[in-house]
DNA sequence: CATATGTTATAGTTATTCTATAATAATATA
DNA sequence: TATATTATTATAGAATAACTATAACATATG
């Protein structure tokens, strides 16, 4: 069953619980520790470690699936998907957008948000 | 006083009214509709004419103040921040973190995600 | 059959967002 | 000086989103 995955949540975080669970997912499949195919625990045993409601769980996954990075087995289980998904991104488009505009506003030069997106990578890449 | 700003809000937008208000104002003074030292509209002021409450506007005021974006100055006036405030960026680096593990794990490549940021931003430049 | 799974449904609580008023202090303006 | 405009603070309430708690159902697995 799924590798061991980590997930931390951190309750005095901004961030809602689902897209701290949805985003760490997202980190372990970008780092390898979570590869192509491989299975996610049930929302009910990932909520009972993570001491959450498994509904929020859920939510993640629901999450995940309606992004394509993850896919429903006939056997009733979630694993990562194997195919490319690049297609669904217009909300991600969105996202970039905003996070550019705000560099910009902020001061950063267009060299400095494409370094810092490569140095970010790098730094994935390296984990 | 202040250019004359677009914000557009979309009450069915899933993004929060205060968010919306930040972003296209970031999004303004990265295209140059805004520039340093240009006056924002009094929060009154830009709350009536969007047809929203003035503490909301508020809101995107205080945050565009905090990320250095915008400065109150003696006149009791918000303006286009002159300085650099590239030290302000720990929030906008976790959220290109976030960003770019989303990316990795829908199947962007490395490359499709620096490519992707560069089209963004010579589209804003453009705009 | 018994267990584990995703899904759906219902309900309630808590937190966030948005609104509505009012008041205060500081600045600008007439 | 007096009036108006501004940000700020303080309350309070309404609406929405997030999280929790149970229960029930269908399906797949052992």
């Amino acid at each position: 069953m799924a590798k061991t995955l980590e997930i931390v949540i951190d309750r005095n975080s901004e961030q809602p619980l689902y897209l701290q669970i949805y985003n760490q997912i997202t980190y372990n499949i970008s780092t390898k520790k979570l590869n192509k195919g491989d299975i996610l625990p049930s929302s009910r045993t990932l909520a009972e470690v993570l001491n959450i409601n498994f509904h929020t769980v859920n939510q993640a996954y629901q999450k995940l699936r309606t992004n394509g990075i993850i896919v429903l087995g006939k056997s009733k289980k979630y694993a990562i998907a194997e195919g490319n998904n690049s297609e669904k991104g217009t909300k991600l488009i969105e996202k970039e957008k905003d996070m550019v505009n705000e560099a910009l506003a902020m001061g950063y030069t267009e060299n400095d948000i494409i370094e810092s997106v490569k140095r970010i990578i790098s730094s994935i890449r390296s984990d």
